[in-house]
DNA sequence: ACCTGAACACCGTTCAAGT
DNA sequence: ACCTGAACACCGTTCAAGT
């Protein structure tokens, strides 16, 4: 017991492996946050020298963005049935669950800005979504990049509680903050369906009229 | 010419005040990003002792708390005439004409979990247009937050370029990224009038259904 | 009261040396 | 090929000392 993090025999045993590095920055990130993450750190907890690392990651910036591709590869969004409304609702309820899997890596990936990437299996959902609602080839990427902005505020808002703090906040001055009075929406679910819904409400406006369908 | 930075006279004369640190790093900010200020290097441009910074700010976290206040008190946003639809329109452009003011401070402070507070401005206004538009009074703070979390990620996105990104992304992998092909839309304008008529459609979708006015 | 130098505990990264 | 120790150029912050 009490063994060097992950190390899966003594120690100086050196087993790196580029996997291996990234899911240990995965397991730092989540117990602490980005912010905690430092090389040295990475190293301790997997045995090894620091300049070690080097060797299989050329720096932070590299590190940082491999712990991204795997939990995005970990993305695998089921959108078939149903109405484009249904396959957007879907998508978006897929992508926030990954989002609560791991919140300190989401809210340091969406504000970053090489976040998604045309290959990614986000992406390539979404603009599958908007094609089967209507919207015309050439207009697919650019609604695709609103709707994703908008969408990755909510997400961001949640995860980093900025979302809770102003939902919580009392309109007038009158007595402070009393907490979640009228049974509110503790877990942010109800705001998770009115952002969905206002997405959908403005493709719908923005379609041409009789695309409903 | 050359002197050190915006010290009045000459060099060693430290006249430190908080406000004054706080234009100095905001402008450190507006240059280079959040990423590249330090309280060394604010220090410098100063021509003062490191050291000397910490009797007027307590440490790093306040000096940029300090600097998103100096700039949020900037925000001034003009809701008066109009329907409720035309005044959600105006709030929002205000607030991305100071986000495009200072796209580096934008950028970290929507990132950040602290960066509205109750007496802001930004919220008072947005309640207010809010109640205008018939939301009712518990409703207000709820309706706010999803649609403030909606709207900074379009700013974030906006300002740190991934709306631009995708974009301008192809959606078949065909003939590779071609950039702005049919006179896109560059500096963004359409991205902004699309999200804005999409949360307005939303609250539209949320109002009862009397309240359109 | 305000400023400062030295010091502590960290960073990411380079490079020459080991095996 | 991979690992390592020493070193460089940075950080934020504390503390005792100066004026």
């Amino acid at each position: 017991m009490a063994t060097t993090g992950q190390a899966t025999g003594g120690r100086g045993d050196a087993r790196l492996s580029e996997k291996g590095i990234y899911t240990a920055a995965l397991r730092l990130i989540d117990a602490d946050g980005v912010g905690a993450l430092s090389m040295r750190k990475l190293a301790a907890v997997l045995g090894v020298n620091p300049m070690s690392l080097y060797h299989h990651v050329p720096n932070k910036a590299a590190l940082l963005r491999g712990v991204k591709n795997l939990v995005a590869a970990q993305f695998q969004p089921q959108v078939d049935g149903g109405t484009w409304q249904e396959q957007l609702y879907r998508f978006a309820s897929d992508f926030r669950a990954l989002a609560h899997r791991h919140p300190n890596l989401i809210v340091h990936s969406l504000a970053s800005p090489d976040f998604i990437e045309p290959e990614d299996p986000f992406w390539t959902g979404l603009t599958g979504v908007l094609t089967s609602a209507g919207v015309p080839a050439t207009e697919v990427a650019p609604v695709g990049a609103v709707l994703t902005s908008l969408f990755s505020g909510f997400l961001l808002a949640e995860m980093n509680g900025t979302l809770g703090r102003l939902a919580a906040m009392q309109p007038a001055p009158g007595r402070a903050g009393s907490g979640a009075a009228s049974g509110a929406d503790a877990d942010g679910n109800g705001s998770f369906e009115l952002a969905v819904q206002t997405l959908i409400a403005g493709l719908e406006a923005h379609l041409p009229p009789a695309t409903a369908r």
